[in-house]
Order: structure tokens, then C-alpha cells, then sequence
DNA sequence: AATCATTTTCAAAGCGCTTTGGATGTCTGC
DNA sequence: GCAGACATCCAAAGCGCTTTGAAAATGATT
């Protein structure tokens, strides 16, 4: 069923059909409840294609989500920032449009997307420093959000970014504060914007309490499981162990964990843990008591209001730059506890 | 830049220029060149709304979400699947739209995508038993192809699935051989297909050595970790503990090894567990020596493969249905070892 | 040189919608 | 009884592409 069939069905002209349809003034009550009626009963859905071509608006979102031929690793925060931006794109009538593309032809990738005019807008994941898609975006004209931040980026863009660095710092304090020296970070890809802010936070906590950094308990790698769980194996077992461990994710604290464990200690007693909780709805950081001490930011809840940003955005182009932090809740949960004494 | 400009720009006509880019053989070679050149230069590529308005097509496939507003859970496979078919998709030429719906209404959204021509096909995931997209589909005459199966379907259909019942029979019978009576089943929500035929997997080779299934070592719900982690300690705090788990994903296996070392014993020593390991990129079942002792199958490769007979299927919608069986690989691991003495 | 077959190119229609610029009918006030 | 205002509807153009059917150019054959 097309609006052409629809409208010879009701005796009426394809022009009235659309707009009793699409909510316009210049129709009469009575026509439009008829209309509707029609509609409801075959069914009747305006092809997406004519309609975006006609009205010149894909009424779609896309996301690139670059794939390394090397590390061959997915998100795991992904499918719940979808989860989130979805509810927020189907509550607006909006697709959302995946493209899976092999790093090295990103910027490609963009330009496709904006030539085809598949989609009216993207959201740009995983910001490292200086990133080139953000000046790529704007040159070619496509309206984006960036979830999180480019450090080094000279130009304005519209961001919802999780404060990281006072995040971790403020757990960085947390663990100072509970008597704690030698603080490990276990820590995303350095080239990666949030990791390196999460850095800075912990540096500079340590440093006003006149604590110098120490790069041998400093480590950077995808968040992976066992990337957790070497970096603390290995730091325990070094000259002038780490009493605490900062991680940035809830699967590297599980690896962690997992260390401290094996070596025979018990997380919270021997040894504490701050991880960066995402929320994730597979990984909940238990269920009253929270297992990890955590800074805790739902990833879910980023997706909706950056959707939210980005429709914004897209309905009004030469509006506002958006930009929004939001801060981490401190969650005190079972994996922290004062330093042990000789460790003191 | 379109296909007007860029012929007038050439001198040809919107046809020449059309099948020159399409590859038509009715075009001189050289002059097919120059249009290459032309549009290479400036960077044209058709609107995607337009070519589908006139051929038909979309050149998209469809993947809906159902949300549930109760459970809130995204699949934690999920990312790792859609990299896989999307690597497929970008190989064809097609773009993936998600569509995030609350469970309730997944029925209209296909009904909706079906009718609005937004994608040429769609991938129905986490099949139940009897579960009634299937026929919804057939129904409304949209191409799909199942990841999994739907058992109580009478209809046949396309799909790809991992053997789950001969894959958890093998996992028992292992245990069985390592002198394991009693071996509890951490398994996934029980109307979900793939949970069905673990659990008969499981059951009938714990008949065939007469044993008798018992429902006080069984558990079904949402796989995470928590889960795993509840499970497990219950069952080890009760009369009769079994010896070895059954865990249908990773992050349950990560529970339930937390209960395990939670109460001084060792896994692999003290308790066995097996567990399912779809081969997530972020969670990594150990580098060389995995950490669980796991049936194995890469549900990335399952995306890959998917989308090709997908995609397949739309090219030929007559052509015959396919039906694939992976058998997942049985993974020794350091999580299982003989039962200890006094439990035999 | 004229004819026919083949190659190469093109004008125009059509995909299903929105939207512009009327046309028609109805109502008001004088 | 008629001009003007307003409400309601419509025909046709246009969005950017593909594709049909025909025309023009070229080459081969007599």
C-alpha cells in the first residue's frame, strides 16, 4: 500500500492524503480522522526512501564503529550506549545506521556517508587525543556529538563527556586517604582522550599529597580481562608491591581481582581496588553493596542525552554548541579498605 | 555533487554516466574511465535514498533490539556479533540499521520496517521457543535468517546456529570422565532456545550414565555475573555441593569463580567449571593456556556468516533455505580437574 | 557508396513521497 | 447580491537516481 493507492482508495488527492498524514493545518477534521482510519487499517507506512528523498532528510543516525585488523576488539561499552541512543532515536522517529569499517579507511567512511546522504547526522565514539574526524566532520559539513572529548583540538564541537579526571582523582584521594602510598593504574590506550584525563586526575592527586608518580605502576592497554589481571600480577609480584590498584573498567578490575586472588590476598582486606563502573547491564557491580568501590557513570544514560544533543543539533544546526560533564559518583563498595600497616 | 552536475560537468548524459559507474557493458572503455576519474575527483557517490527509490532495493538489513523496560539487559554478544556481520555488510555494499524497540512493540517494528522499505532484510536474534517472529516474518514476506534456532516451530526457515546440545553433552561427559557426580548448571533464561538445548544436552548425558538430574543444581536466568556468583554460592552452601559447574557464558563463569575462591576452595582443584565461550573480543578466555576449560564458537564468526546468507537470501529469495550446525570446540582448560576423593 | 549490424549515447519516464501555487467552494459583511 | 476572506482540496513539479526505448555514430559488408 502507497500513498497513490491509499488516496484513489479514499477519493481523495495524494497531496490532502499527506498532509491530513503529516499533521498540517489546511485539512478538514473529519477528512483527517477518515485519513487516519484508512491509514490505520492497510497498514499504510511512507516508503522511508521517497520520503527522505522528497523531504531531504534520511530521518537516520549513524555510527562508525572502526574495527583494527590488529586488536580485533569491539567496545563491550557499545551495546549498551546503542541500548540508550536507540531509545532515544526510536522515540524521535529516527534509524539508527551502523558502518563497520577497517581503521585505516574511516575518514572515507565519513565522506561516504555524508556523499550517499544516508544519514543526517553521526556520534563520534571513543575520542583519542588530537582526533582527526573532528575537523574531518566539520570540513565536510556533517552534523556530529563526540562522546567524550579531544584533547588538542583546537575547535568548539558538541560533547557530553563523563569528568574523568576528577573522577579518578577523586578516588586517587579516596585511596590517599585511606592510608594508601603506592597506587597502581591500570589504565585504557594512552593515545585514548578518557584514559589520558583519568591519568592526569590520579597524577595529580598523588602529587598534592607530594607523592611523585611512579611509571613502573603505571599501565596502558585495550581493557581487556587479562590485561587486568597481568598488569596486577606482575606489579604484586615486583619490589615495593602496589597496596591499591586504580582500574579503568569493570573487566579490568575483574583481571585484577582475579591476580590478587591467585597470589593468595583478599581484594579489600590485602589489597584495595577502584574500578570505573559503566553501569553495564551484563556487569552490574553487585546488587545492594556494590563488590568494587567505584566511580560509577552509566554509559546507557550517555547514549540517550547524546542522542538527545545530536537530534537537537541536527533540527537546528547554527544553534548552541553543546557541551556536558558529567560527574562520576564515588560508590564505596567491598574492594577498599585501609592500607595494611607494614605496608604503611 | 549528483549525477546531474556531474554529467553536464562531463558532457554526457545522466545515463552514460549512470551505467558507466554501475558497470554496464553498453559504455566505451574510455570514456567509462574519464567518468571514474570525474567522479573519483569529486568525490561523488550516489544519494543512497535516490538509487533505492529506483531500484528497489535499500541495501540495508535490518537488526531489532528488544528492550525490555523490566530487564534492561543488552546481550553482551551483541557487539561482538554486529562486528562480524558488519564486516560482511561493508564487504556487500550494505548498511545495518538497528532499530532499539521495547519488547511489546517488536511485532509493529517489523510490521513498520516491513511496510516503510527501510532495509531489504533482517537478522533475528536470540530466537525462544516457539517464537513467534518467525512466522510474523514469513507472514509479512520480509527476507530473515535466524541466529539460532526456534524449537516448536513447525515452519522452516534459514538459520545458523552453534550444535548447543552436543556441545554441553560433551562438556558433562567430561566432567563425568574426571569422576564429577554432581555437576551444577548455571544456564541462561529458560525460554530462550539456546538454554533449552543446553540443558537437554546436559540432562541426557547425565542420564545415559544414570544419573538423575537434579533441579536443586539447576539455575536459569539472565547471564551475568552476579548470577553466576549467586548461583554458585548457593549451591556450594547446600547439602550434597556439586563438585563441578556448567556456566552458559563467561561472565557467569567469572561469578561463579568468584564464589568458588569466595570460599577458600580453588577452582580447577576443588571444583571444576566449563563454561561457553562465545569468543568475545573482551574477554579473552586466557592467551595460551585458557583459563576455563570452555565450549567454544566465535559468535563474530557466526555474525560473518550470517550476513552472508542473509544477503544471499535476498539476491535469491527462492532459492533453498540453509541450515548451519557449528559444532563449538571443547577448550581444555586449568578451571577442571578430577574430582577430589572424598567427593566421589 | 549504400546497407546493415553493432556500439555508444541520450531523452524521458518512473520510483513514492512532499510541497508549491493554484482552484474551488463556503461564509461573512455590506 | 457581490467582493473579499477563509477553509479545503488538488494538479503538477521536483527530490536524485535507474532503466526503457530510441537515436546517433561507427564499422563491416556488399
Amino acid at each position: 500500500m502507497n500513498l497513490k493507492e491509499l488516496s484513489t482508495l479514499l477519493g481523495l488527492s495524494q497531496t490532502t492524503v499527506s498532509r491530513a498524514l503529516n499533521g498540517y493545518p489546511e485539512v478538514n477534521e473529519e477528512t483527517r480522522r477518515r485519513v487516519a482510519l484508512a491509514a490505520e487499517q492497510h497498514n499504510y507506512r511512507p516508503n522511508s526512501r521517497a520520503k527522505g528523498l522528497a523531504t531531504g532528510r534520511a530521518m537516520a543516525i549513524g555510527h562508525v564503529i572502526p574495527m583494527s585488523t590488529k586488536h580485533e576488539m569491539v567496545n563491550p561499552i557499545f551495546g549498551d550506549f546503542i541500548a540508550g541512543a536507540g531509545e532515544t532515536y526510536s522515540r524521535n522517529g529516527y534509524d539508527m545506521v551502523l558502518t563497520v569499517v577497517e581503521d585505516v579507511n574511516e575518514a572515507q567512511a565519513y565522506r561516504n556517508i555524508r556523499s550517499r546522504h544516508t544519514v543526517d547526522g553521526v556520534v563520534v565514539h571513543g575520542p583519542k587525543m588530537q582526533d582527526s574526524r573532528i575537523s574531518l566532520l566539520k570540513e565536510i559539513g556533517l552534523p556530529f556529538v563526540v562522546h567524550g572529548r579531544a584533547s588538542g583540538i583546537a575547535q568548539d564541537y558538541s560533547w557530553l563527556d563523563v569528568n574523568n579526571k576528577s573522577a579518578f582523582a577523586r578516588a586517587t584521594d579516596f585511596l590517599l586517604d585511606l592510608g594508601h602510598q603506592r597506587i597502581g593504574l591500570i589504565n585504557g590506550l594512552e593515545g585514548m582522550d578518557f584514559a589520558h584525563r583519568r591519568r592526569a586526575g590520579y597524577e595529580e592527586a598523588l602529587i598534592a599529597r607530594g607523592i611523585a608518580p611512579d611509571p613502573a605502576i603505571m599501565r596502558s592497554e585495550e581493557m581487556t580481562e587479562i590485561f587486568g589481571y597481568r598488569s596486577a600480577r606482575e606489579m604484586l609480584a615486583a619490589d615495593e608491591p602496589p597496596t591499591a590498584f586504580l582500574a579503568s573498567s569493570m573487566i579490568c578490575a575483574l583481571g585484577v581481582r582475579r591476580a590478587i586472588e591467585e597470589r593468595g590476598l583478599r581484594m579489600g582486606r590485602d589489597i584495595s581496588v577502584i574500578t570505573h563502573d559503566d553501569a553495564l547491564s551484563y556487569l552490574q557491580n553487585g546488587s545492594d553493596v556494590p563488590i568494587f568501590t567505584a566511580t560509577r557513570s552509566s554509559v546507557r544514560e550517555a547514549g540517550r542525552r547524546l542522542a538527545e544533543i545530536l537530534i537537537e543539533r541536527i533540527n537546528n544546526p547554527d544553534g548552541p554548541l553543546i557541551h556536558e560533564l558529567l560527574e562520576a559518583e564515588l560508590m564505596v563498595g567491598q574492594s577498599t579498605g585501609p592500607a595494611p600497616r607494614e605496608a604503611q
